[in-house]
DNA sequence: GGGACATTGTACGAAACAGTTAGTTTAGTC
DNA sequence: GACTAAACTAACTGTTTCGTACAATGTCCC
């Protein structure tokens, strides 16, 4: 009876290694999605990845080759997450306006829950969308969106609530701008400006704004509220 | 006589080295501009700059101290540029629904001709914009785009034209959200939509589309156009 | 015509860094 | 219980990169 006992985990010896290789990849992964957000590509460092990771340095290259089939993978999974996330959204039954003003609120209150995505995105961008590229993946994940923005206006401008002539991926720029820059440039424009555009009250104030904004945008002039 | 002759780039000898402290600081800080807006803080290498400087790296540590201090410099330096550009704009004898609609207008094609500012920023955010923090430069820099359109709303309030109780802060902040954005997620964007959001055409459709929002936003319903 | 100070060039060092080599261990198969 | 592919480890390599030591050259003023 030799130290190595093969049996690992029982009660009987010591258990050595495990082998767990789902385990390892989602874990590298999770920890390598945190240090890009937080750094960037080139301030992420594998070194600092692979030491908080319960796994090693050896294994990221084993998973994803390198640093930067690691970066895609987590760009890949920051899409994915929140494209699932998203779809939740259920405004089927709901009156065009008030299915608009709900999927406003979601998205701004989703970009505000989601900001490691938020900052991949902004990454992604100051590369200028390099790795996006290799993604067939990501730009599926991305129609969706554009469908069931384009459901809600179509309705809105059947039943004569909404103006027509608006382009829906147009509209969706607009909400994405008014909602993610909250998130991406809150910092910078915190600081300048001397408030804190990240607290309670800002955010329900802002919040109000876009959807606002976003109803007084293609609404027609009759279904506007008297000021 | 010696090959020494001291009076530098005369007629008469070798011109030796000509001092020029102010511009070998602009040489360096031009280069150094581009490089961190195209790679970022850590993605930018001193070397680098150093190579396509007319000066070298000595020089480099002799005038910024190191790689942070010179990119606080450029991030300052990127600052006073774009808002010196927009202090031009005039809108003083302008009706207040033009002149918000110039205001607009010019914020959007401003950011589009100063994508190195729009990188700056969004690379400032990513390190959650610690090195604002250290410049008392920049922040003073921004109160005068708050007197602007502080002063146009008010008048628009005054005239009947726009509706009263809202933040010129907050007006700011959304103006600059669907100019900014614009430029900073474009790459992502027209990949994920296959569509190219640069081009003329749709500059101009989206130009014309977040005028048209900020107006909606602000005006009375009666000012307002009928659809 | 020399001293004080500002400006610039060259070469180098030390640490950080991405990626690799050369293996060992595990789990399931025959 | 021997064999094999997959999963995993530790230590190492070569390069990149920031920053500096040291020396030289220019300007200004007396």
């Amino acid at each position: 009876m030799t130290k190595k006992i093969k049996r690992n985990g029982k009660p009987d010896g010591t258990p050595t290694r495990v082998q767990d290789p789902e385990g390892t990849r989602r874990d590298i992964l999770e920890v390598a999605s945190k240090e890009f957000a937080l750094n960037g590509l080139s301030g992420a460092r594998i070194d600092e990845i692979a030491a908080r990771t319960k796994s090693s340095k050896r294994m990221i290259y084993y998973y994803f080759g390198g640093k930067e089939g690691l970066y895609l993978q987590a760009l890949e999974n920051a899409y994915r997450m929140v494209r699932e996330g998203e779809a939740k959204l259920d405004t089927e039954g709901m009156a065009p306006v008030d299915a608009l003003k709900r999927l406003v609120e979601f998205t701004f209150n989703h970009h505000h829950q989601h900001e490691e995505f938020i900052r991949m995105v902004m990454i992604e961008n100051i590369h200028h969308g390099q790795y996006l590229d290799r993604s067939e993946a990501i730009r599926d994940l991305n129609v969706t969106a554009i469908d069931h923005i384009a459901g809600i206006y179509g309705r809105g401008v059947a039943g004569g609530v909404f103006r027509g002539g608006l382009d829906p991926v147009e509209l969706h720029w607009q909400i994405s701008a008014l909602c993610f820059f909250n998130v991406s440039n809150r910092r910078t424009f915190s600081k300048i400006f001397g408030r804190d555009f990240g607290s309670p009250e800002a955010l329900d104030s802002l919040r109000r704004n876009v959807v606002d904004m976003v109803l007084r945008f293609v609404s027609t002039r009759d279904a506007l509220p008297q000021d």
